[in-house]
DNA sequence: TCATTAAGCATCT
DNA sequence: AGATGCTTAATGA
């Protein structure tokens, strides 16, 4: 299957990244496990295995730092990766299945004997590691250059040019975003979260359904994402 | 301007 | 009944 690159250069919510479906043949090498929603998959300090591969659900990473307080850092779905390769002592990550999920974990040696048999593989993680640095490259350039504000109509601009499906004269982003997820994604507190979407619903640039965003006036969109501010 | 806190309402399970 | 999601208002940085 061809992957499609250019939506992944402008990928705009830090989700699998990188797919590698290609890790399925090798899962009998590694160690498969199943998690109900809400358990943990990894916890902080966890340094047995070098690579885990997310076969089918999904994964959250958070980081937690001395005090206890936690940010989201991304999701994992079907062929997602969460490579361990450089972990130092204190990267305190930990992740948690926040849908019923199956993963596969791979040791050094395994990982070994996989990219002796196939070293596409191993570009394919370099890869997803570099979608990944991109991503969080982009992140904390649009942190250092834009307003909290700002910044949901830019999400909101840049899902709408990666994965707006147009129906009549609006576009629809087919996907499940409470405020809380746009809130945990953008840093953004959920209570500006709030008032921006009131003020872009208000103006009727943008409709919110159950599953779905509706953008109804995406030159606005646009023009809003140029903005000094908002209100 | 935005984060924080608090309080209240709606919906779902 | 409790959890979750959203809104509004007050206050302070």
């Amino acid at each position: 299957m061809e992957y499609d690159f250019l939506n992944e250069g402008t990928r705009t919510i830090p989700d699998t990244f990188y797919p590698v479906e290609k890790l399925q043949r090798f899962i009998h090498l590694g160690i498969v496990k199943s998690y109900a929603k809400g358990s943990a998959v990894i916890l902080p300090g966890d340094k047995e295995y070098l690579l885990i591969y997310v076969l089918s659900g999904k994964v959250q990473i958070n980081m937690v730092t001395e005090e206890g307080r936690q940010r989201l850092v991304y999701f994992c779905g079907k062929n997602g990766i969460m490579g361990r390769i450089f972990q130092t002592n204190n990267d305190n990550a930990y992740a948690t299945a926040i849908e019923k999920c199956r993963v596969c974990f791979f040791s050094k040696e395994q990982l070994l004997t996989i990219f002796q048999t196939d070293c596409d593989i191993y570009f394919e993680i370099i890869k997803n590691g570099f979608s990944k640095t991109l991503y969080f490259m982009k992140q904390t350039v649009e942190m250092e250059l834009y307003n909290p504000a700002v910044r949901i109509v830019r999400l909101l601009y840049g899902l709408c040019i990666s994965n707006g499906i147009p129906v009549g004269d609006s576009y629809e982003v087919r996907l499940e975003l409470s405020q809380k997820r746009i809130s945990e994604i953008s840093g953004v507190h959920f209570v500006t979260v709030s008032k921006v979407l009131a003020f872009l619903i208000k103006q009727k640039i943008i409709e919110k359904k159950k599953g779905k965003v509706i953008i109804h006036d995406l030159d606005r969109l646009k023009e809003l994402t140029f903005e000094k501010r908002l209100f």
